[in-house]
DNA sequence: AATAGAATTTAGACCCACCTAAAAATAATA
DNA sequence: TATTATTTTTAGGTGGGTCTAAATTCTATT
């Protein structure tokens, strides 16, 4: 077993590798709110262990065991989000936290039960994919809503639960994963962006709509072929 | 917030103090799984922030500042162990152990969850009282099933869930809190007792019945008054 | 190509919780 | 009571993970 700090830093790299591609030093201090001198020691340690490769100034890549780790955490953090939305009633902006600290101590074992009590789920509560128990995971194929234009319809797919304020905005307006709506309107330079939700409207602002991410769009009328 | 060693030294003073009276350095040492010296060590850090009383060479006693901790640690973890127990049929032999993890990651919130969902309980899957959120115990009158003689009646309250096979022993005989049961002969020096436990009888080793504790003991039709 | 600025690494230190070995205090027994 | 045995404490060290300050290397810009 691995301590809870290089589950951390582990599942940080592939959070990081996976959204910019590159994984530095800095990248890694300011997710985990550590100095960067104690980032590049542990990469040191990880490196040793071979769960990741480090060439020096050039930033670090997971190994198949290090992305194997990260991912088998991955898993118990986001069942477990699952878990207490589903059975417990935890709202979706505090499963992130209560997960952070018990998925370094969740045994396969509890891991499977909770997995078959949520019938074998795909997805958290904020639409990220829960990796399989053997290690794969299937990336959504998703954009930011603020990416989107006037007139187009789409489907919430997933939602950054890095920031429970965020997660508490956008719930207000009924965007969960798997919500359609619409896209009103759409103000140039980040504007504010009008959307319609089951009926009634909302203002989003682009900041917020940096962390929306959808799928299933689709052109508005007049701009259909 | 404290150290999840300060948190299970607490407890570990709380449950020798409650079984043995006094609590030694040894005493600890053994329970915990420490050399001695370290547990000086952490006497004397816990001290200093007031959750025991120490003389030297005399043992520690918890203050009401650290029973009021370990009271709360004890809470978490018997109602994780009612909780996994009930909602996800972990065996009883098996939620100790998840527990001794959770407890310490346990936020408040969760707990006043798990508490409603189960019907503020009062007992965990092994019979011991659940401590209330304000910190008071009531604690069981029950005696050692070893110490009951051969005719006597009596109801399971409480099995020591320090050792999983124990646990295991014990309830393939259906000895779970809660269920009468009937001695049907006592043998003398630590012999074998036979019991009788709903229709079926069974032969239970005074190293087991040392650890399964009875109450409404009834003494046997022959020596009523 | 030189240099200023940013990113990264090294050096040295701290705290936590643990360890072993040796010393000191207490308890048990001849 | 003296001596032995047991318990507890002190002394000194280790590894894990962090920090700050200073040195190094890379990158971007002139």
């Amino acid at each position: 077993m691995y301590t809870e700090s290089i589950e951390d830093y582990l599942k940080a790299i592939y959070e990081i590798q996976k959204e910019y591609g590159k994984v530095s030093t800095n990248s890694l201090s300011e997710k985990l709110n550590v100095a960067p001198a104690s980032v590049t020691s542990m990469i040191k340690k990880l490196s040793e262990k071979k769960l990741v490769t480090h060439k020096r100034y050039q930033g670090v890549k997971l190994t198949k065991a290090g992305q194997k780790i990260s991912l088998e955490i991955i898993r118990h953090h986001r069942l477990i989000e699952l878990y207490l939305a589903e059975a417990l009633g935890v709202p979706w902006d505090q499963v992130h936290e209560e997960a952070e600290k018990w998925e370094h101590v969740l045994s396969e074992d509890l891991e499977d039960r909770m997995d078959a009590v949520l019938g074998h789920p795909t997805r958290d509560p904020h639409g990220s994919p829960i990796p399989s128990r053997d290690g794969t995971i299937t990336e959504l194929d998703s954009i930011p809503l603020a990416d989107l234009r006037s007139g187009q319809s789409a489907v919430v797919a997933e939602v950054s639960d890095h920031d429970p304020d965020l997660l508490r905005y956008v719930g207000k307006m009924g965007l969960y994963p798997k919500t359609k709506f619409k896209v009103l309107s759409i103000e140039p330079f980040n504007g504010p962006i009008k959307i319609q939700v089951e009926g009634s409207e909302h203002i989003l602002g682009s900041g917020a709509a940096q962390y929306v991410f959808v799928t299933e769009v689709e052109l508005p009328q007049s701009e259909m072929t």
